[in-house]
DNA sequence: CTCCGGTTTGACAGCGCTGTCATACGGGAG
DNA sequence: CTCCCGTATGACAGCGCTGTCAAACCGGAG
């Protein structure tokens, strides 16, 4: 039979509360005691049932990320990020990939919580900005982090300028000598679409480059919306000469589309993405990209999340800086 | 307060462990009890609090799926079959990142286990493939189900003939007319990279080509091994007309290395990958690659390890087919 | 009408832990 | 030496559910 806590307590000499106690790191138990008492664990090797200390004391010690992502390898850090920050702290997380376009959305995460019962959520664009799911978490006052929220005000997690990012890139195209530069949009419903969008505009605008709506084609960051979004580009009268991307993944739909029109990238077209996901080295040539620490959103916004839970603060709504990665697809126009 | 299953019961005029019954599906209930409580459980919108469930019948009603895998666009796949088939028998998924050459890996398993409990663990490869790990599970009579483990036997789980598939591939190679076809190894600790392997000699000798050892460099399945295989391969002095790379994040590396040499693709040389993940269809020219359906592998892995833990059965090692993908990567020599 | 066996239902304990509260301890002040 | 108060420890109940086993019920055979 499994060793239970009862088992470490009469082996130690003390009463299973006390054993608690120093599981979980409570005040008021004497220092040799603690000792004694970590000695036994170690030795019979005791792991407590999450299950029944769930169930006394009404915490799970788990936190659940909700996703409903395109971009596997974006998803994959942020998923490593916050495992990180649940391991050092002695939490374990649960997946849940979700469809926030399906009518039963909410109440599937409704029935998750009241399943398993998550100390709090991490969630991730775009289940982070539906405003349906936001309302139900705060009557039932389940508490969340966000990563990359639209509305940043009264929320805790983590962010990045991706505004400033975006402008920057595009700058970045403009200083090279650009001027007809496209942009293939991400997801408007997430932020990260519109904030890359108004960086471009801004960008533009500073430049004394009018906004050219026929240079801004819609897509879904998804690598196949890159190639519609470069193919409809290319077939313009006067095609650009650089195109930002919503993200890696578009952009890397719009090198395919170019090798498609036998372009040569960059001397024929600049191609910038953002995120800086590994597809963004895999591609030839290379990306230039933004470089989005997906991992450390992931680890921060699950810290912040736990920090709240565990009484250490209120939690914050962090920024962390971006980084220009200026690799082989932009050059100067020809 | 939340609803509990005591309130259900008052409400339907029954008793708890009647409105257990119905939960759990258990027999010997009357239909029109059954529907009774049916009705008062979808009022209430009552959702069993599991911790609760799971210390009181000693079933966690949770799956783990363990890995340590390069490719996160493969793992996700995997993860969302696993996922899949939980969903479908109201079981929840935890998910695990190992190290496994980490000196405390089974142990950390081990706390996995004894914390959470899970019924049952889906192992992808190479934590299929880990002899200690194997061991101390059985040691502990925990029942899983591996994906593409090296050894079938007495096993149940998900398995494809990657070595006839490679055959297969490096076949069509020949057929094109070629005769010096590289292959860039992956990690042979995984059964993926010895059978694939075997599948490339076994083509050739079938073909009557010598292997030659120069034309197989050892590789471990990511990006960055694929482009030094190639540039390894390509500064032979008499380069392969071909390369089969042990799968497609290798092959993109490959198709980088050869951009890097100048090399037009196919015309100048052939690469073929394996797995078939979006990276194979995002690269120019697209990959030719072995189909390896990783979403129904994790769903099938998952089903059957259900079906033993619900005592449906002895589980099986079922086998998947695979499809050759033809696309543009491969050409006859010049 | 009685008896019998199977079916349906319920009473009750207990899964392994923690919260609450009472008690014991121990050292300094008076 | 006694009293007091903060610190350390333990007794006990109970979290929400299910396993076990006993009881009630029901329909048909005798």
């Amino acid at each position: 039979m499994r060793v239970r806590l009862e088992d470490v307590a009469r082996a130690a000499g003390v009463s299973p509360k006390t054993v608690s106690r120093v599981l979980n790191d409570e005040a008021n138990v004497r220092e040799s005691t603690r000792e004694r008492v970590r000695a036994v664990v170690a030795e019979l090797n005791y792991r407590p049932h999450l299950s029944a200390r769930s169930l006394a004391s009404n915490h799970s010690y788990t936190v659940a990320t909700l996703y409903d992502n395109p971009s596997s390898s974006y998803l994959t850090e942020v998923q490593d990020g916050v495992l990180e920050a649940c391991d050092q702290r002695h939490y374990s997380m649960l997946v849940r990939p979700l469809d926030t376009e399906a009518p039963d959305f909410v109440e599937r995460v409704d029935t998750l919580i009241s399943a398993h019962r998550p100390d709090g959520l991490v969630l991730t664009p775009p289940v982070s900005d539906h405003p349906g799911l936001l309302q139900r978490l705060h009557e039932r006052n389940v508490i969340y982090a966000s990563v990359s929220p639209k509305q940043r005000a009264d929320t805790i997690g983590v962010y990045m300028d991706e505004q400033e990012a975006a402008r920057e890139i595009v700058t970045h195209l403009i200083q090279l000598g650009h001027r007809r530069i496209a942009h293939a949009i991400g997801h408007t419903v997430h932020g990260a679409g519109t904030w890359r969008l108004a960086g471009y505009r801004q960008a533009l605008t500073d430049a004394g480059i009018p906004v050219e709506p026929a240079l801004v084609v819609q897509g879904d960051f998804s690598f196949d919306s890159g190639v519609q979004a470069a193919r409809q580009l290319l077939a313009l009268e006067r095609p650009p000469t650089a195109i930002f991307a919503g993200n890696d993944d578009m952009a890397s739909g719009v090198l395919w589309a170019a090798n498609e029109h036998g372009l040569s990238i960059p001397n024929d077209l600049s191609v910038c993405g953002f995120d800086d996901v590994p597809i963004s080295r895999q591609v030839w040539p290379t990306l230039t990209t933004v470089h989005q620490p997906a991992r450390d959103m992931g680890r921060i916004a699950c810290q912040q999340l736990l920090d709240v839970l565990r009484g250490q603060g209120p939690g914050r709504m962090v920024q962390v800086p971006y980084a220009l990665k200026l690799r082989a697809s932009t050059a100067p126009p020809r």
